[in-house]
RNA sequence: GGAGUCGUGGCUCAGCGGUAGAGCGUCGCAUUCACAUUGCGAAGGCCGAUGGUUCGAAUCCAUCCGACUCCACCA
């Protein structure tokens, strides 16, 4: 053995080593117990991130620790196909070569994104192999996978049977430029001066930036605790109009700021996310006043057909010269969301939208985590998933982007005269408007074949299926929220509901991954669980804190703060950055990075190293060339034992104990430094230094290869690499030279 | 604006009702000993502030100050 261990020499080899021998593919034993773990599925848009190195390294530490226990254990493997993210990822590449999403008409944008993401998920699946993880390469997964998609499908058609799917209003980021929609994370907020117009309205006066929306006004609202207009809480006023008089109930709201303006806002619900929230509330009229194009409709009577920063102008200068305008602030700074595109404004908009009804799904989750049939660790994350659950309102599941399973609803075109859809025709022209105009001058396997989008009014008709309907039929172009196909994960990856993993495995044991997506992902699968099988798909969640950087900050690249763990991987050792970053985060808070706990991490490699080092060249010193030279250590032995050696073995009994129940209560910190202490302190500098010279060499030795050989098995989860190349460079002294350290079994209490 | 987490030695953190702990760093000493990715020793903290509960508080409660994070962003 080296004087040092070096990790580049061993990491590879190891881990082919332990890949070829098969430890990592569970048998299905109904002897045995499983324990099961599925690996959220890292993006697949990018390498991965600390955050996820850290997962990696608390599920492998679980899963090798079940594992020597003899528990059948699987932990699979998988990529996240990420929509929105990677569509954007992609979507900045087009950039670069002067194109742009609109160049393409959808089934090939969407192969371009899945040869973009192909290179990437290579990249992800080579990042877990170098992290030891102990995955089940047999049963990886990717959330585009055709039997992921069926499943998904299916289960969307099993909800529209149970009535728990409907099309209703929602309020999306619209662009009348760019004739789409835009996610949240597309959406920039800009600072800029507008004017503030004061406005007439009844017996008030109110502020707003944009009176062109007057028309879509369908109440007035005020703070509940403002004095100044209890009276009018609940009444209807008259209001004097451009079009005519019109008459507005007054509601009490808290979202209302007293101190902004005059405390009174109108509320448009069509066209301002607050407005729509606040009418959800109330249970307002939505009444839309621009339309797709950007322009006012109906609703704006003469001022119909006018876009709106046009509409505007003329608005202001018409309620001036009717004494409705009371003033004007020009000085007004405020937000206002344009689209990353092109930098336009925003126009909050309501489409219609693919809703699921939650309450049914909601309730037995809920409960699920009352009851503690599924418990959340730490426990003061559970606060967060009830407040979510007792909130959480029916879940839009569509999103506008090109990248996911898309929704399988049908349209028939000769039914639906009024689909606008927008799409390229054979000279590659974009043409868009209502497709029963449209199919007057072109063929039905032009439009299909040229599709980018296709918006349905609420009142549309069409079917749910797998395939397409006979006949002119066109598919929804919207697709499923990323959350909706990866909250089935851990039955998909399963086989639910057929397979024989699933009958075996599910319900898995633990679900391990960030808080962040508590409420996103962990609620859902729970949810999805019980619906489709009666049963949570897990036993325990354990919430790990989210890695920030050195600085304290949270890792972005705008901050430039990020961390490549692959460094610290490359220069101390795998196994140094994954027991660093567990004893980084003791229950489950945030925590930054642990840099100099990493460089510890590599001090301790090397000690265990050379304790092993040191066994070695004592044994072969003293002749004991095999384990079978050496009294192999027993019970029987007692009377031979000297104090110093039953407190060494009593104290690795205890160290067993400590181990197992910290493990037990995923305190992995707790476990990682106890383990630290023993191996360094009391095997190493205590007995090791204590009993180098004694008589009785043969007991000595044989106690101290004993508990060294145990030790190496308990940091073996934390450690996997060091520990197999220790355990490989000392097969000669081991009972049973041929095994690896992977499948060995686990301390028993001695 | 709403919510959460945290303020403990120079740094990063553990402890969460009963005499202040770890790692790293610092200082001094040691060295052909398995390991300098080492050994031995030392210095260094009225546990953010102020009140309260208690026989007793870093630990529980309240208020304040500060840091970080998530969500909503202003008519």
């Amino acid at each position: 053995m080296d004087k040092r261990y070096d990790h580049k020499l061993y990491e590879e080899k190891i881990y082919s080593l332990w890949e070829k021998s098969g430890a990592f593919t569970p048998k299905i034993d109904p002897k045995k117990k499983p324990y099961t773990i599925v690996l959220p599925p890292p993006n697949a848009s990018g390498r991965m991130h600390t955050g996820n190195v850290l997962m990696i390294a608390i599920e492998d530490l679980l899963i090798r620790w079940k594992r020597m226990q003899g528990f059948s254990t699987l932990w699979i493997p998988g990529t996240d196909h990420a929509g929105f993210e990677t569509q954007i990822t992609f979507e900045r590449t087009l950039k670069e070569k002067g194109k742009s999403r609109f160049d393409f008409d959808r089934n090939t944008l969407y192969k371009k994104i899945e040869e973009f993401v192909l290179e990437n998920k290579g990249l992800i699946e080579e990042q877990i192999r170098n992290m030891g993880a102990s995955v089940d390469w047999s049963r990886y997964k990717f959330t585009l996978d055709p039997d992921v998609i069926e499943t998904v499908v299916n289960t969307f058609e099993k909800l529209h049977k149970d009535g728990l799917v409907y099309r209703d209003n929602y309020m999306v980021n619209y662009c009348p430029i760019c004739g789409t929609t835009f996610a949240d994370l597309e959406v920039k907020h800009k600072e800029r001066k507008d004017p503030l117009y004061f406005l007439k309205y009844g017996p008030f006066s109110l502020a707003t930036v944009r009176p062109e929306t007057k028309f879509g006004d369908t109440a007035v609202a005020v703070h509940p605790d403002d004095k100044r207009y209890k009276q009018y809480i609940g009444k209807e006023i008259e209001v004097e109009g451009l079009l005519s008089k019109f008459k507005l109930t007054v509601i009490a709201d808290t979202f209302v700021d007293p101190k902004f303006g005059t405390g009174v806002v109108k509320v448009t619900p069509a066209h301002d996310k607050n407005d729509y929230e606040a009418g959800l509330r109330h249970n307002l009229e939505i009444k839309p006043v621009i339309g797709l194009d950007g322009k006012l409709n109906e609703n704006a009577g003469k001022y119909a057909g006018l876009a709106v920063t046009a509409a505007r102008k003329i608005i202001v200068e018409d309620l001036r010269k009717k004494g409705l305008l009371e003033k004007i602030d020009e000085n007004y700074i405020h937000t206002v969301a344009v689209c990353y595109k092109g930098g336009h404004d925003i126009e909050p908009t309501i489409l219609p939208n693919w809703f699921v009804k939650v309450k049914k799904l909601k309730e037995p989750a809920h409960n699920a985590v009352k009851e503690g049939v599924v418990k959340i660790y730490p426990k003061w994350q559970e606060s967060k998933y009830h407040r979510w659950m007792e909130s959480m309102q029916d879940w839009p599941i569509s999103r506008q982007v090109v990248w996911g399973i898309r929704i399988p609803a049908w349209y028939d075109i000769n039914d639906n005269k009024n689909l606008l859809i927008t799409f390229l025709n054979n000279k590659k022209e974009t043409v868009s408007g209502e497709i029963g105009k449209l199919s007057e001058k072109y063929s039905f396997e032009e439009i299909e074949k040229g599709l980018q989008t296709l918006i349905a009014p609420q009142s549309a008709k069409y079917v749910i299926a797998a395939h397409k309907p006979k006949g002119e039929f066109l598919q929804e172009t919207d697709t499923f929220d990323t959350w909706f196909s990866s909250g089935q994960w851990p039955l998909v990856t399963l086989g639910y509901p057929n397979s024989k993993d699933y009958k075996y495995f599910y319900p898995t044991d633990v679900l391990e991954t960030a808080w962040e997506i508590l409420r996103l992902w962990v609620s859902r699968m729970i949810m999805f669980g019980i619906y489709l099988t009666g049963k949570p798909p897990f036993k325990d969640v354990y919430l790990h804190g989210i890695v920030r950087a050195l600085d304290g900050k949270k890792m972005s690249k705008s901050l430039g703060n990020v961390i490549n763990p692959e460094e610290y991987q490359e220069e101390f050792g795998t196994d140094a950055l994954r027991m660093g970053l567990i004893s980084g985060t003791a229950n489950g808070k945030d925590f930054n990075f642990p840099r100099d706990k990493v460089i510890s991490f590599r001090n301790f490699a090397n000690k265990v190293w050379n304790i092993g080092r040191f066994l070695s060249i004592v044994l072969e010193k003293e002749g004991y060339k095999k384990y079978d030279d050496l009294l192999s250590y027993s019970k029987d032995m007692e009377s031979k034992l000297k104090q110093e050696d039953k407190d060494l073995v009593k104290k690795f009994d205890q160290l067993t104990k400590d181990v197992n129940t910290c493990l037990g209560k995923y305190r992995f910190s707790d476990a990682a430094e106890v383990i630290y202490h023993f191996m360094w302190d009391d095997l190493a500098s205590n007995y090791l230094e204590n009993n180098k010279n004694r008589v009785d060499k043969d007991v000595t030795l044989s106690v101290f290869r004993h508990v060294y050989f145990n030790s190496l098995k308990l940091l073996h989860p934390f450690m996997p690499f060091i520990t197999e190349a220790i355990w490989q460079e000392l097969k000669n002294q081991r009972k049973y030279p041929e095994q690896l350290l992977i499948s060995s079994s686990w301390p028993e209490n001695m």
